[in-house]
DNA sequence: AATGAATGAGTGTTCATTCAT
DNA sequence: GATGAATGAACACTCATTCAT
């Protein structure tokens, strides 16, 4: 069936993306089923099929777009601005997805974790495309002395182990800090300030 | 039939739990089949099941193991020691542990990722436990002026993060490097120092 | 509703038809679909439902239409005629038809071949009834001497395997003969009246 | 599963690809079910699955199975016996199977109608190969001026249309005799003698 | 007269688990 | 201890048909 693009097929087809979202985070590819999505979706299992070829379509339709969204941020780092103040600016972006689209998030790690066998050739593309784009930024920052000297592709990866950990291992910090920090994001952001622009040793 | 332990039960229960280690943190628990398992333990389907009573057993055998080595290096570090050097060497140890078991590093990220359906007990008491010791351990050192004041509870989720980060998402760093490191972790294990205890602000 | 006759359903009634004609005969009654059906008829599937009822209700249209034109010839051979001309005329027909319309022969080849469950009251009824006629021509003739003694049954079967053979074992001739016979049905029909009219045995 | 070859496993295979020439040759491949053919069996869908990888191969393994079996009497025309005896003995050949495995001669006639998507390479190889040997004789026969001329090509498929079709067109056939001919194949045997070697023409 | 949308009943296949030896 | 055989419950996907407009 060919995508025709009236009203109710946008529509059933984001609501269709939702439920798979939620799914698909829970359980990965093959733990997630269609009558799952269909139920979430409030769809018959063969109606969702009518908007979709399969599994495997809507998992990669929900990937290839998750990308996306995924890297806006990373072009947002101005070259010209103040290196301290960008990369605050890109940890608290990263930060805001992981409180707002922590679904997107898990569901990007499974991926990855399972050895990323539907994302690879993204992965080879537009990410190493642009993260080359921030390292070279990230380097120029370094040698005019505006920022500290380290593994510009390491500190990218810092920053997204650190801001996706608050998506990806939010169980984990729930089960650790119990009733603590209501708000673990919000601490965060300032914590990872304090780390990566102060570091651990007392002044 | 209870559990014997002779020499022969102890080593077949071994293999496999080598196979499932390997098949699980590929494909996560409702990816992995115990077909597979069998063939890369090299045992008959039912002879397995003889060994363990179904597929959510060995999987949970799997985890409670590898929980506690995942816990022992953070019970390692010593307050009476140097704070730089007990981070560090809480840092290097977990990096080595994402080098020589990058397979149980990822079983483990699934099972939270997943929402740890199979591990919320363990995560809420275990873990839980060691964390608040290491915590005040930390403390003690912000207040006694050895370390920097931060978040303790961050610091240690950052210290996860950053180091695991190089076992789950291996396949993401080798896509961005490429060739040009052939050792990340070498290299991780260098910028972490840098970033944990210099911070990114020049001097 | 009634079937209207304007000019456009018997268009459209046709151009399925043929579509439908094409299809069954590729893949017989289950292996049709009417998807497959609607995409060569250039309609879509509900407004091609609008002219048939149903799957069921295409193939026994095609199937009882084809009936009529497969059963003509045999309505020609004339008593009064020559028996070696007559004999040789109604084969050639038969060829022809299995020249122009193979789909045809193979749809009913389908058919017989499947227990002919959706045309077994015709033969009965129309068949039976057209070939005892012809029996009782050849009957005729060779108590007249004009014909050499023979089952007439079964010459009449004869006829008909020997002859839808060229359309419904295409695809095998052609693996057989490579391109050594461009134009099988052509030489068949030669051979067809050496074959019945002076047999193998060198005089 | 790789294949075992313990008696129980021999015998299982045997009575699914019974079941599976039963429901087969009655709808062709695509009309076929696994559920009917596991009922013929009298297994449970899965247990067949565990002797057969799949409908296809089930499939397969049938008419490779059988193209053997067509094939062989082919092989026994000997070129040394009197032609007239060694063909006749030919289509008794052939109308004896007919007669005994009508269900392998319609499996085969359904599989060529298709288009043999099937078996088209072995009817380029093996057919082909054996039919040319044939011809040769039927040739040699002719130059030696002990057969009447005529296309040895279409001499075979005239042997296979008229022979074979005492089992493919069973249904027409005893629609059109009724009661008559309690035993169709016999008489055609004797008529098809007739045909061959005698003719229409009376003498 | 036409079409987008929807669905119940299949249909081939997989899989954890059990049975029998 | 070990294995061949068996199965119920799923699961992804198909298809003829119906509904609503």
């Amino acid at each position: 069936m060919a995508v025709k693009n009236t009203r109710i097929q946008r529509e059933k087809r984001e609501i269709i993306l939702d439920a798979a979202l939620q799914v698909f985070s829970e359980n990965g590819f093959r733990g997630a089923t269609l009558d799952q999505i269909a139920e979430v979706a409030g769809l018959s299992k063969p109606n969702m099929l009518y908007y979709f070829a399969g599994k495997e379509v809507i998992y990669r339709t929900l990937l290839s777009r998750l990308l996306e969204t995924w890297l806006k941020p990373l072009e947002g780092i101005d070259q010209a601005g103040d290196p301290h103040k960008e990369i605050m600016r890109y940890i608290c972006a990263k930060l805001e997805f992981s409180r707002k689209f922590p679904r997107e998030s898990r569901l990007f790690a499974i991926e990855i974790l399972n050895g990323a066998p539907r994302l690879s050739g993204e992965l080879d593309g537009a990410l190493k495309k642009l993260v080359d784009r921030s390292v070279g930024i990230f380097q120029k920052w370094m040698d005019e002395g505006r920022l500290a000297q380290a593994d510009p592709y390491h500190l990218i990866f810092a920053i997204w182990a650190t801001t996706q950990h608050y998506a990806d291992f939010a169980v984990q910090m729930r089960a650790v800090l119990g009733e603590k920090d209501p708000d673990p994001i919000t601490t965060g952001g300032k914590f990872l300030e304090d780390l990566f622009f102060r570091g651990l040793d007392p002044r």
